[in-house]
DNA sequence: AGCATCCTAGGCG
DNA sequence: CGCCTATGATGCT
């Protein structure tokens, strides 16, 4: 499933394809999780220009000419393709095709991605934001004994980070997934700040050199620690893992465990 | 805070 | 060829 970096890079790509297009007509075969019915999202956004294509945490945003904003969150298992004048794509969810027979359509067997017609501003700032400091991080920090990793993955303190780059930044900033979070230093706080933006610009700077052109899927032969198909890190540590809530860690003992 | 839920498909044995 | 796993967010206990 694509994280942030490849969340970006597909941003890029399809704000390259589709930006200056007219929606002629938006299908949404699965609407289960659809926040307004059909009938409004399409008479809201039809005919409207496709002004510009972005990121926002996980969520690409296709942003309209009048100010509509129709927010695509891929979830677990969906998928973005692209398409010449009929979709035949299987477990659609939601299909857009514009003037010039380009189509846009988000598929998912589980049904779980999630399409959103004006998607509510959040609070919480994004990974890649500039307002992400050392001196943010603190303040989060210290008000939760939660494990830090989950502080990481929670969208409702910072957007876009998932389960398997919050490892790697992890391991970037020698930092035990299992910290406490309110136990960590100022100076590995710092270390942290930096190789959230780090490990997510060196991630997105390596999909576009090696897939320029991807809209879909997620590419993750890269990575140093979450990676099934390494051993050791970088540095010469054995890779260890650990199941928590359904979801696997992956550590070494180079990270400081703060408790 | 931590676990179950959604229930597919691709990869690996 | 069948089993296993992978990722996110929500809502319950």
């Amino acid at each position: 499933m694509p994280e942030l970096p490849d969340l970006q890079v597909f941003s890029r790509n399809l704000d390259k394809k589709l930006a200056g297009k007219t929606l002629e007509k938006v299908t949404v075969p699965n609407d289960k999780k659809l926040n307004v019915s059909v009938k409004s999202l399409q008479s809201t956004l039809q005919g409207q220009k496709l002004q510009k294509v972005h990121r926002v945490g996980k969520e690409l945003h296709l942003d309209f000419k009048d100010g509509d904003v129709l927010g695509l969150h891929l979830m677990l298992r969906g998928q973005l393709h692209l398409f010449e004048n009929k979709n035949d794509h299987k477990h659609t969810v939601i299909a857009l095709l514009f003037d010039d027979g380009t189509g846009l359509a988000m598929t998912d067997g589980f049904g779980q991605a999630t399409p959103t017609l004006n998607p509510e501003d959040r609070e919480a700032i994004d990974a890649l934001s500039p307002k992400m400091t050392a001196a943010f991080l603190t303040e989060q920090l210290q008000s939760t004994k939660a494990a830090v990793k989950n502080v990481l993955l929670d969208q409702n303190i910072i957007r876009g980070i998932g389960n398997a780059y919050a490892d790697e930044i992890l391991w970037d900033a020698g930092i035990s997934p299992f910290s406490a979070a309110n136990k960590i230093p100022e100076a590995s706080i710092k270390a942290l700040a930096k190789s959230i933006k780090e490990v997510l610009h060196n991630a997105e700077k390596h999909i576009l050199k090696e897939h320029p052109d991807i809209i879909s899927g997620e590419i993750r032969d890269f990575m140093d620690i979450h990676n099934p198909h390494k051993t050791h890190s970088p540095k010469g540590a054995a890779i260890q893992h650990k199941t928590v809530g359904g979801r696997k860690t992956y550590y070494t003992e180079e990270q400081e465990l703060y408790k």
